[in-house]
DNA sequence: TTATATACTGTAAAAATATACAGTATAAAT
DNA sequence: ATTTATACTGTATATTTTTACAGTATATAA
């Protein structure tokens, strides 16, 4: 996969928010007001380098005629039910139909980044996030997390929702409540797991 | 919900279809040509039925400035696309095309019950019922609210957010942040309007 | 030193497009 | 019998939009 510049992915975020706000691609000039060009053709040329990278394809002669083949952010527009597993399970949150307590209808990627499923959360460890008791937080299951991230972690069969912080082998799980303290883990003496990453909440009032 | 006339539900179809297979909506000359009209104005007052009905949204001036607000296969599965609106705005919050920061994907039942739009949170008023900045609250709208709902009202130009008590004339708004006082409004002495009440909730990380 | 790629400005013209206006026809409602 | 709504044709035009062409500037590689 080719590799894009700094301006070229610009461009590429340009045009796939404004799709996701209007339903339909910018116009050259749009996309030079948003990013701040002077030129049409200043949009055209990247348009036309995310054309030979095969990011989007541009329909000739129509007007925004500009369509993503590889999304930046791998947008699904497909609306399934999402699973909800309780976090009360011991174990890995799976996805096995037992653990799942019910399906919310709605689109994987209405939140910034595309989820799995919906972690119904218990306790009030992390109350001062504004995450309250049997709020459904919204994860995406990847390793790839950083330090200030809302992680998803299994220590042997407890599974958590805190706040992620690595230095090394000390891994820090940090609560957002006064009450509660700070898990400490000394990787070379416990194994722990990260099962993803919350990308969103949803709560019903 | 209003009812779509045999051609008009072409039309829709037909625009649906195109956005499907292109990545972007069609012009009226092509929806004339996919369908057989012979006058751009044919596909024209389709689209303004469509409009008037709420079942698209077009961006005058713009080329195929077409959005799909209700689809029709959607409209089985029950998924729209949900009106974002800033608590900014003066005023009702009007579901007029210029008051909506844009739209997500998810279906107007996933909480307990159904909802009209998303209203973005400002300010922290709320925030000791774990509502933050930028939150997107689902409101209903609905006159029909009781004592300890969530609910959004106006007062003259000011729309906000509260929680609702009601003793006679005497109406207060109470916030959930000891930094914030309770607005009192002696209904004898000054308007208040109810535009709605909060079902749900959801924020993205 | 000379290409080569990136990253633009500025202008202009051809083509695409929205949209208004003037009609025609038909069926259903009043 | 007359209005009203649906469903178009046909034409014209102002506006939007794509897209080509001529430059400028900078950094990197050969």
């Amino acid at each position: 996969m080719k590799e894009l510049t700094k301006q070229q992915s610009k461009v590429l975020a340009c045009v796939e928010v404004y799709l996701n706000k209007t339903g339909f691609p910018p116009t050259r000039a749009e996309i030079c007001k948003e990013l701040g060009f002077k030129s049409p053709n200043a949009a055209e040329m990247h348009l036309r380098a995310l054309e030979k990278k095969d990011y989007i394809s541009i329909q000739s002669g129509s007007s925004r005629g500009i369509s993503i083949v590889k999304s930046q952010q791998a947008f699904e527009k497909n609306i399934n039910q999402m699973p909800v597993i309780g976090l009360v399970a011991a174990g890995s949150p799976t996805l096995a139909e037992e653990n799942i307590e019910k399906r919310i209808p709605c689109d994987p990627s209405m939140f910034s980044d595309s989820f799995d499923y919906f972690l119904k959360v218990k306790g009030l460890s992390m109350i001062d996030a504004g995450i309250h008791e049997d709020d459904l937080v919204a994860i995406k299951k990847t390793i790839d997390v950083k330090n200030g991230d809302l992680v998803v972690v299994r220590l042997e069969d407890e599974v958590t929702l805190k706040y992620f912080k690595k230095n090394n082998h000390n891994l820090e799980l940090i609560p957002a409540n006064k009450d509660f303290s700070t898990i400490e883990v000394d990787l070379r003496e416990q194994e722990a797991f990260v099962e993803g990453k919350s990308v969103g909440l949803i709560r019903t009032h």
